[in-house]
DNA sequence: AATGAATGAGGGTTCATTCAT
DNA sequence: CATGAATGAACCCTCATTCAT
């Protein structure tokens, strides 16, 4: 075993640092606010150096990105509770899915304002938006086939979902029975 | 009757092709992204000019903002239901205000980025927000007096709504059968 | 009689002084070697104001080369000689054109390098070159159907011409008798 | 006899595909326009690996103007001419060094713009010069010698000879009967 | 009311070069 | 012999804002 860490190693670590770094700053004064400068400053870093891990401050954007996705999780969410009954499973999604939005609320939140200015991000983000809300629609479907659920429009409800608690947990004190309250209308119904 | 207009009028008229020209520049590039000389030449205008109107570009945002507020229609919108069947009525709030966010897509999507930076302006649109919620909560409450709704946190469910609604107005692509079926299921619950 | 300047007689002054002074920093160091930062130091000026009066480096370039530019001029030149003799014509031709370019040698020295990296450079300085070429070519033409020359292949003889006197011109301390010695070695011929 | 390929002989190839390689980079984009990191990405080699090889990027310059210099081939031009007829003889010599010339036209162009910059490229480019016109005055001199031609300033014309060759050179667009003609209308005069 | 010349700080980015490994 | 991480200065350019006119 080697104790010493590689001058490579020490390289990609300092990579990450700066990427976190990055999420940081972008998180306080947005992606426009912060500059370069600022970045290579605090990271106690020359500005040249930023350059030899990010081709560009845009590419610098998207390794963040990429860094926080959350598409690895996303689908072991879903696929975790299959089996159970459609209200446990649907709370203990939504659950899970709102508490690592919270975790990483601020990078979501910036990453959601650059969408307009960035297509490269936009294309990213939309995708694993995409393959979430497939595996949501296929564990209603199941609901519905297993006879729980009625039959409805799977494709929307499955968007407002993640409508519903991505914006909630933008705010910056997320309310606490969001998602009994708001899962137990849609389940149960307001109508007597 | 004066034919001619006055000083103050046509001070006043500039002012809002200003305000009119920001917004299309704001929403084609954002807020930063939008050069007071870009806005001056494009208003074939002096750069100097548009200090003698708007103290800084920070004011020009709020100003933009307070010029497509929501605020005065909001409570009408709730208002003119009163008296009407909830489903009809909470069918007719949605539709109206979907319609009204839509609209005006662009300008809201830049001023809801710009939350961040701009406390001010963070603070303007959390109070029209907060009003139409009060208004839609009393809506939702008198609906539960009325009988006709189950009791619930209606103050969850307000907010609930109105970020299904905002969230989707957002796409550039808004799926049309949204509130139907959102509302439907919300109101006729999902399970059998 | 307005003694005073007004405003935009002092901006175009200080439009000229800024394109002799790029001149003068171009000569010295070249176009690429020359910095914005220096050139703003050295007319105790911002840098930012330089963008006010050329929208980049290179349209700095392009005007310094239009403010040195021949073209005005090489027309009279040819033309003032008409119905001289050709022997006195050829010389008093050369020699004006000659003294043309030693006066101007550093700024034609710069734009001649920087011909390639410039598209729109190069376009305006060929066309005046060519101008140029066409005007000698006709002279020489007179010549010929005088009886004065014999006939020969006026569009080389014309380029040739231009070629050794813009190169020698380049010569940082030009060999005096240049003129006189080629001339008479073109139109007496060398040999027996 | 060593099949193998010392060290030595291997470092020195790759020192001379270094060389070629950056006059490549020289034609393309200019000796300020190449950086060094681009050269290295191209060589497929480390950045540092350069600087093993040449001190700096000056020092590669003067090195590629060393490999590519026509200095020993310049006066094996002029001295095979040596014994025929005069006429022959300068065209044989015009011709073969426009043909030089324009083979290398692409770094023989960058070399020569930045002599300004570099006085000691300025120094060898010039002395290969001043070489070259001693070669051709001698060969003028031995035809005015044999009365071939008349008596005339042999300095001014070999200098007249190597500027309009060079500077033809550089045109992309080289045009072919260039030589007989110019050399026809010096040799035999134009006037009648 | 209106102009546009002028500022000064800061923006992202590139570069030749060095040196521990 | 060879690497590439690291530097720091300089690059061109943009910006919101001010003020004499």
């Amino acid at each position: 075993m080697n104790v010493q860490s590689t001058r490579a190693e020490r390289a990609e670590e300092r990579k990450v640092q700066l990427i976190q770094l990055a999420m940081t700053l972008f998180a306080e004064e947005g992606w426009a606010g912060t500059s370069m400068r600022k970045l290579a400053q605090r990271a106690r870093v020359s500005q040249g150096l930023i350059y030899h891990y990010f081709s560009s401050k845009e590419e610098l954007l998207l390794q963040v990105a990429d860094h926080y996705s959350l598409a690895p999780v996303l689908g072991s969410i879903v696929q975790a509770q299959e089996g159970k009954q459609v209200r446990q499973g649907l709370l203990a999604i939504c659950r899970e899915l709102y508490a690592h939005l919270c975790e990483r609320r601020d990078i979501y939140w910036i990453l959601f304002r650059e969408t307009n200015n960035h297509p490269d991000l936009c294309a990213r983000l939309e995708g694993t938006r995409c393959e979430f809300i497939e595996h949501l629609k296929a564990y209603l479907q199941t609901g519905i086939e297993a006879g729980e659920l009625k039959s409805h429009d799977t494709q929307v409800l499955a968007e407002c979902l993640l409508r519903v608690l991505f914006l909630a947990s933008l705010d910056s004190d997320p309310p606490e029975p969001l998602i009994e309250v708001f899962l137990d209308a849609i389940l149960g119904g307001l109508l007597r």
